[in-house]
DNA sequence: TTGTACGCGTTATCAC
DNA sequence: GTGATAACGCGTACAA
């Protein structure tokens, strides 16, 4: 059988093959796949040379197991039906694969117990860090992160005592914020659609923050289903049973919802109603009435939050707590009440 | 030092701990942690039980690097911001993870450079198998998918010939029923409103099928930008000054945008011009006009592409080509001309 | 600047 | 049913 070339099954070509060919120890060519100092120029070019066109890529797998540390992220988030937790996803991941780290991403639909079953099966792969969504995970996980002591960083809800790392935004002030304009504006009579309470705690700081604007309670319709739009049109329909002045909405898909109903209704907004929703998402632009909403910064979060846990994987501290500022968008579905 | 418990870097327990506990060999336990043949059901228990009282979380690098093979799934998508590719995700995504893998996502903004760079970066975890989107790729990845064999799961765009395997829709036969009904409404002088030629593969497919379905040449406006509503309000506004009739759109949100274009031009629809979206997104559905659409099986091509990727997974070949059908919307975007 | 010895935590193989 | 041994491919520590 003097055919080598139809070898059943051809290893893939590592350190080994690599340094056997260029003459050197696997050492060497680790060092120099790896780029660090203690090579010489010269046999750093030939070796990058030889491994480009024999095909090697490095493992993963051995690497992680040799170093005891992975170059994998592990990322939690509720949803991906959703520009927010897209917009932080991608400013995040940006940043992360620039410094050579893979994420694996996972969604929990709002749930916590789905969110430690994911981090348990994501210690499997010894991570460098995760990302967790929200500061209220399940009473177990902070023992499970004790055990396996990594870096975590909670996006998207700033607030105190985070386990590790936190960047986000205060959501009770961003709810408080809004609704301060729009009490500003006259109106008194609010309500609010959105998940019912206890399913998005930070749904439930805004409604505080949005309740604490008002001397007047605020009504709250929880709503259901899985088209944002569709329980906006929905909640705002049993929201109007209570005769409100002006509808919060959980975000500005939801607030669109509730804007068809109201025209298919006959509701004139604001004439009649006031609508207000959250987050500035695209649409809420290029409505022939933009939305009266609270821009909240993403993709700022998400870049935020890389580049101080990559500093904390550098061994630099960074801060603990980060809150970013919102930016109030007036819009044209609220206007002053006289 | 008499003090053992403040061991400044206590090992994870692994198997060994777990042996030594249990008074057994490392094979047993890890026979008895990977439910395999081969151990009693009395010390298989035992083991179960003392694991899980350490805290006992396997290696996956360790695993795959004895094993040679990983239960790591790399998934590569144009973006996430669309309820399209959000959709296929989830549906594949909730069958993967019940089988005990995890996934690593991308994203590449239809760029194939991106799309080589993230294989041949994740090619460095070993996975069991990769997911691409779209049948057009890099003119080199072939020969690097070559190198590494694994089975590939080629989603969205469903044509012949596929690498390995391939599940997702005819774009041109959609593009063209969606066009045909549009023409049998008396249609005459359509114009496409999406992003330029060469950039979505898939899109360009769908031209082709709705220019077929009528006599006179379709009018392309392309697109630029990053949010799909302000790039098809913009869209619109220039497809216009070609007098279409109908106006078709890259997909639902691109119309919408057109749609409140057209509210702001003091222009009628249908009245003055039709409007036709594609992929039935949620948003379409609750306009006071419903959109004229293609409804795309999303989350069904997820499913699927997931349950074909673990037959091979597990050894059983499944079909090659699978492509699934659309549903035609008719929706009130668009009417019968005289 | 380069090389050697060893271990990372697990699984395959074969022996008992 | 269970155990000993040898990889898996690479990085750390130290020697040359």
């Amino acid at each position: 059988m003097p055919d080598g070339a139809s070898d059943p099954n051809p290893r893939r070509t590592g350190l080994r093959e690599v340094a056997k060919a260029a003459g050197v120890s696997m050492m060497t060519v680790s060092r120099a796949m790896r780029g660090v100092d203690g090579v010489s120029e010269s046999t750093r070019r030939r070796i990058a040379d030889l491994a480009q066109q024999m095909g090697y890529v490095p493992d993963g797998n051995a690497r992680a197991l040799a170093a005891t540390n992975s170059r994998l992220i592990g990322i939690s988030l509720p949803n991906l039906f959703n520009d927010v937790f897209a917009g932080i996803l991608d400013g995040m991941r940006r940043t992360l694969h620039g410094a050579g780290y893979s994420t694996v991403i996972d969604t929990t639909d709002y749930d916590p117990d789905r969110e430690l079953d994911w981090l348990q099966r994501m210690t499997i792969w010894r991570p460098a860090a995760v990302v967790l969504t929200g500061r209220d995970h399940h009473p177990e996980l902070a023992a499970l992160v004790a055990r396996a002591p990594m870096p975590v960083v909670e996006i998207w809800d700033a607030a105190a005592d985070p386990i590790d790392l936190c960047v986000g935004l205060d959501h009770r002030a961003a709810g408080r914020d809004l609704g301060r304009h729009v009490a500003s504006l006259g109106y008194r009579r609010p309500a609010f659609v959105g998940p019912p309470p206890g399913l998005d705690t930070r749904a439930d700081k805004r409604v505080a923050g949005i309740a604490a604007a008002f001397d007047a309670a605020l009504h709250r319709v929880a709503t259901t289903g899985d088209s944002a739009f569709g329980a906006g049109a929905a909640g705002f329909a049993r929201a109007m049973d209570h005769w409100p002045d002006v509808v919060f909405f959980h975000n500005d898909n939801t607030a669109f919802g509730g804007l068809m109903a109201a025209q298919k209704a006959g509701l004139d907004v604001p004439g009649d109603v006031g609508i207000a929703g959250f987050n500035a998402l695209d649409l809420s632009a290029i409505l022939p009435r933009p939305l009266t909403t609270m821009a909240t910064p993403r993709r700022q979060i998400g870049q935020v939050a890389a580049r101080h846990l990559l500093a904390r994987l550098n061994g630099i501290a960074p801060p603990a707590l980060t809150a970013l500022p919102c930016t109030l968008v007036p819009g044209a579905t609220t206007r002053r009440q006289d």
